[in-house]
DNA sequence: TATGAATGAGCATTCATTCAT
DNA sequence: AATGAATGAATGCTCATTCAT
């Protein structure tokens, strides 16, 4: 179906290019239709981009939440939080690239609100599995939603860093250091 | 000079349209020069934008160096470059969201590649000053470079969080948070 | 019947848009039919304009021929088209506007030809009503025809302006001034 | 100069083809410009048409006003008015076509409003003409505004259906052909 | 040093039209 | 008789860059 070849081609190049050097003209040639095709499935380049980052957002929370149940204590939960997210932003770094560093400049107003409004959403979703694991800790709400802002900039910027060094090390080392790094802060006692 | 106003001018704009929306007629207007004149003095739009970024990061680095001391324990030097960094992330956060978002797309990649060899300088400046401090700890000199750029995305966000919350909390909670935050896992005892 | 839903949705557009700002997309949509339905009744727009400008000539003739009767005299005839044009102008004001504005331009030639012998043949019709109540006068036929165009012109472009009025004065007063104006030159002498 | 080149041959292909079917590559092809240069001296094509429309206007209007002077009498200047609006008709038909008919879609609402502005100006100073000449006569305010824009449509057809005939008849005879129709009613008495 | 008119490749978007179903 | 997904040429506009002065 051509959608589907069309969100294929766009979260190719969105990602490889960022919002403004990726032209319609790109998405079309990369997913084999003619340029009309592009808007007769998106109003524009702004929906287009939307749609992509919606559905990024989206996927990342389910993957998220597929990993939680409820009969685990708050310590296996903020483990498995963490080691998710380095699992997912490793997986998928283009789409992360996308979502965190594209959505500043130069795109539509009320498209920019809408998708800060879902980041916004997945920071309290977390922020709100942190804050359970510690009503008896230090951590308040307030606190809590900065720790999980701080917490996926913290995991991205490193996971980034990893890709873009030549394969030296491993991702198991990747996971304990960053593990080494957060979990003393946010577990009560332990390092 | 022309070339100071064009400087100004363009820190001005990219901090705030970021690099492909800002135009060099915008720069041009803003300095109050003709658009030849920028030519003149940069060989186009990429290398006054490297000026810019170049400088940024080095005014960053060099405001780190005077607080640092050869007197200074080591947790006290962490604790300044947390404090430093939260200070400057704040101050300059528009130079800061182009030197770590505006760099990876759509710009020469000869101009990129000399910038990312700037920023991986920063890092390992930052991360030396952590080893340092951490000869009879735990972390090694790789764990410590990811530490360092994961210290810098972690301090980033949560400043840019902090910023976009409708002044609802103050810059001392924003410390406090950080340093409960990421204290405990720098420095070897205590939380 | 499908035909007759896109030529209601057209007139509708044609009349408020004019033919280059109507796009076919927007006639289907205002017919509630699918896009190629337009193309499985009319063989393009060129056609669809054809068949609706033809469809208002002929009513605008034939709305004049009805009140026009054999046994009326050459005044009663003038004074008859004048006060029937001027009713038809403001009932129908977007329908003329269509015919005497977006009829020379931009429209495939062959359509354009047949639609101005069309009107060419409308006020050839005019011209015969006035030449006759005037075989005794002074006007002859390549006077009367171009008496006719002005005529008509002279009728739309005062409709035009009474209708752009903010409703100030009444559509009495329009037809005494048109009246006051045109009757003492038709008529041999005075109105 | 590039900008002169550009209007003239804007003139030219508006008035043959119209507003929309006129495309800025076309009238870049016509003035030998690179299209980057239209929109050097003009911020898009909707200014470039308002230009052309408001200098067309205001050439009408003091060809117009230099034919009028105080010593003549009140038949005089109506006489000159219609005189001088054929020969302006006949002469400047393209211009003249622009002005009238491609004034009503698809053009910038505002733009519209500014031309339309200008165009009643010109309408209420011929009726102020008409009116001051006729202060003892029939007509009165609101009247001579319909009967200035009347006149103006009537000259206009009359010269637009004379110049689309194959030259069969003379200037002088479309003259008089009009004089005959107009004059009766605008001048107490006479014909 | 500095200017600004001119350029032209590139871009997002529109829209009449086609065609397999 | 009717559909709607797909097309691609055309269009208005942007903008980094050049160059004669």
């Amino acid at each position: 179906m051509s959608k589907n070849k069309i969100i294929d081609a766009a979260i190719k190049l969105f990602s490889k290019l960022g919002y403004h050097r990726t032209s319609m003209d790109d998405i079309a040639a990369e997913a084999n239709v003619a340029k009309g095709t592009l808007y007769y499935h998106f109003s524009g380049k702004g929906e287009l981009f939307e749609t992509i980052v919606t559905n990024g957002i989206n996927m990342l929370k389910s993957e998220v939440q597929n990993v939680l149940r409820e009969d685990q204590s708050a310590e296996q939960q903020v483990r498995l939080i963490v080691q998710k997210h380095i699992e997912l932003f490793l997986r998928y770094n283009e789409l992360i690239h996308i979502i965190s560093n594209e959505l500043t400049n130069g795109i539509e107003p009320d498209i920019l609100e809408r998708i800060g409004k879902l980041k916004a959403d997945y920071i309290a979703f977390l922020s709100g599995i942190l804050s359970m694991g510690y009503e008896d800790g230090v951590l308040n709400k307030f606190n809590s939603e900065w720790i999980a802002a701080g917490l996926l900039g913290l995991i991205e910027t490193s996971c980034l860093y990893y890709i873009k060094q030549p394969g030296s090390h491993s991702v198991e080392q990747l996971h304990e250091t960053i593990n080494a790094f957060v979990l003393p802060a946010l577990l009560k006692k332990d390092g």
